[in-house]
DNA sequence: GCCGTTTTCGGCCCGACTGTTTTCAGTCG
């Protein structure tokens, strides 16, 4: 039987939860399939290996029901209890509920009464006026539904962290300037630096709430109202994200930033440690439970505080065990943007990137490295112009030039070799010899097998000149999958071999992940944080990488590029 | 269905906005 991802159990363990919502089932069963969703796909470890060693139900969210069922499907590749669901609901329920603004409740009523058992026959009963003359329902739900397919239509959907990070900052800016408006900032999945963004969520203080409101959703940006109230408003941007804002006093800004930042199942958390310290917490406040007089806060670090905790950075908050060690004291002391001494993976226009070395030195000089390296295109990838052993060499010698006429910056002569179809890297060994950094990493082949595919990684991490592996998964976020490869061979031959692997920088890769990198990292696997940049610009989205770091709970002492200019030679050499 | 330094049974976070209602359920985050 074919292999069955953790992805896919989610995914299953999902629509389970969406399957007994529709039938009316009780709120905390839901609950607890979509928490195990949530678990599971937070998994760096496949459920196959947890089944064999029997570990199923130490992974928080999974216990007994679950972990059968998750074995069921590992053996079988079915779970007789989600056929029977499936075969007890329509289908097409499935899909009605993703509609914004239709939950089961509404979904299960229109089947009942109306036989709707389809996102089609929706539309065309909300567009037939049938739907009003059901009770509870009237002309203004028609039209919320019409405008709910046309954003499920439209692709209101995701959007990358680069995007979703510079919009919220270029509103963030105007909100600050408002009359009345004392703090401003991004919270959500923004603030936690998550990879992909469903929708920006931005908190204001202000002493005139109403106001800021108003002008918020006639900003020139905003393509539809979704929604408004005194103190909340979600608007559509014209590119077609959703924003939505919420306006507290001043005082209450940082129990509003700290709820809006999330993530949900952390602050759900902190309510339930509040709840038995006798607290209760909200968007506006902690606040006794006994005479609801509030407790100061006048920062994020209060509410922490007030629980008896230390201070968590948003990029921690995912209740993916940071609130334990929080208690235990054990927090990790995370890597800063500042740690990073370099960026060993930046391409030039001597291959398919558009500046000069000297303009790529001078950006480097600008943000403050210590080092950086050219890494440009080999010779396979014709499309990149991929540099032959010629212009490599001449690549060399005008790097080696520069570093005598350069003071403060070093400039290290890299490259990116191909791996190969077949598995062999793009030079010979003797010219690889010849570089001080050699990123290796697959550009071709994507839909070859697993086995293949990971035989061909593992091949290039053996090889003693390959220092690091760049965007060992392949994906691209929101467009292309990870190739089929096995990341736990992976990271055992990492381990065997002293090869790095990557966190690459871009938006659209962020790859490794959160969840690899912190597991990665656990296996005692160094990583190196690059922007694989084509272009001066995009070497400042070292940023991205680095909150991919510490989302992973990655410390400076993790990072292969937070190693001062020696240590970072010495350990290049070791690996020659 | 999960979970337990108060519990193996009885809990399981908190509030805003909307539409259709006269007091609230549904949906969302």
């Amino acid at each position: 039987m074919r292999r069955i991802e953790n992805i896919e159990v989610a995914w299953i363990m999902s629509e389970i939860a969406d399957l007994l919502e529709l039938k009316g089932e009780t709120v905390f069963k839901i609950r607890a399939y979509r928490k195990a969703a949530k678990a599971i796909a937070n998994l760096a470890t496949d459920l196959a290996v947890l089944l064999v060693e029997k570990q199923l139900e130490t992974v928080p969210g999974i216990g007994k029901a679950i972990a059968a069922k998750i074995e069921e499907l590992l053996k079988t590749g079915t779970i007789n209890y989600y056929e029977n669901l499936k075969s007890e609901v329509p289908f097409g329920l499935l899909e009605i509920i993703t509609i914004p603004g239709v939950g089961p409740k509404m979904a299960q009523e229109l089947y009942q009464k109306l036989k709707i058992s389809s996102v089609d026959e929706l539309e065309a009963a909300a567009k037939g006026r049938k739907i009003r003359e059901l009770p509870g329902m009237g002309g203004k739900t028609e039209m919320n539904i019409l405008r709910g397919i046309e954003m499920l239509r439209s692709g209101v959907g995701r959007t990358t962290l680069g995007i979703a990070d510079a919009l919220a900052e270029a509103f963030v800016g105007f909100l600050r300037v408002l009359p009345g408006v004392e703090y401003a900032g991004a919270a959500g999945s923004t603030r936690r630096m998550q990879e992909s963004i469903g929708d920006i969520d931005l908190v204001v203080g202000a002493t005139e709430t109403e106001k800021v409101i108003d002008i918020f959703v006639r900003h020139p940006q905003v393509k539809r109202v979704l929604n408004q109230g005194d103190t909340k408003a979600s608007i559509v941007t014209l590119m077609g994200v959703q924003i939505d804002l919420m306006v507290v006093s001043p005082e209450q800004y940082w129990s509003a930033l700290h709820h809006f930042t999330g993530s949900k199942e952390h602050n759900v958390r902190l309510r339930e440690l509040a709840h038995k310290k006798g607290l209760k917490i909200n968007e506006y406040g902690v606040f006794s439970r006994d005479d609801d007089s509030s407790l100061p806060v006048s920062g994020e670090a209060d509410i922490y505080a007030h629980l008896g905790l230390p201070y968590i950075v948003p990029e921690l908050r995912e209740d993916l065990g940071e609130i334990e060690a929080a208690q235990e004291g054990k927090l990790p002391e995370l890597l800063e943007l500042a740690d990073i001494k370099g960026d060993l993976h930046i391409h030039s226009d001597w291959s398919d990137g558009v500046n000069t070395i000297e303009q790529i030195a001078g950006k480097a000089a600008e943000i403050g490295y210590e080092y950086i390296a050219i890494t440009d295109h080999s010779k396979s990838l014709g499309i990149a112009r991929g540099l032959s052993v010629e212009r490599l060499t001449m690549q060399n010698e005008y790097i080696r030039e520069m570093n005598e006429r350069t003071t403060g910056l070093e400039i290290m002569s890299g490259i990116e070799v191909d791996i190969l179809a077949n598995g062999d890297l793009d030079y010979p060994d003797e010219i690889l010899a010849e570089k001080d950094v050699v990123i290796a990493s697959v550009h071709s082949g994507f839909r070859q097998e697993e086995a293949k595919l990971t035989g061909r990684v593992i091949s290039a991490m053996k090889n003693e000149h390959v220092d690091i592996i760049a965007h060992t998964t392949g994906r691209l976020i929101g467009r292309r999958d990870a190739y089929a490869i096995n990341m736990e061979a992976v990271f055992e031959a990492a381990v065997k071999y002293g090869t790095a692997l990557e966190i690459n920088s871009s938006p659209d890769r962020l790859d490794l992940n959160d969840k690899y990198v912190r597991k990665a990292a656990e296996m005692g696997i160094k990583i190196c944080i690059n922007t694989d940049a084509h272009d001066i610009a995009r070497m400042d989205e070292m940023r991205y990488g680095t909150a991919m770091a510490r989302r992973g709970w990655l410390s400076r002492e993790d990072v292969v590029n937070t190693m001062e200019k020696d240590r970072l030679r010495r350990f290049l050499a070791q690996r020659n």
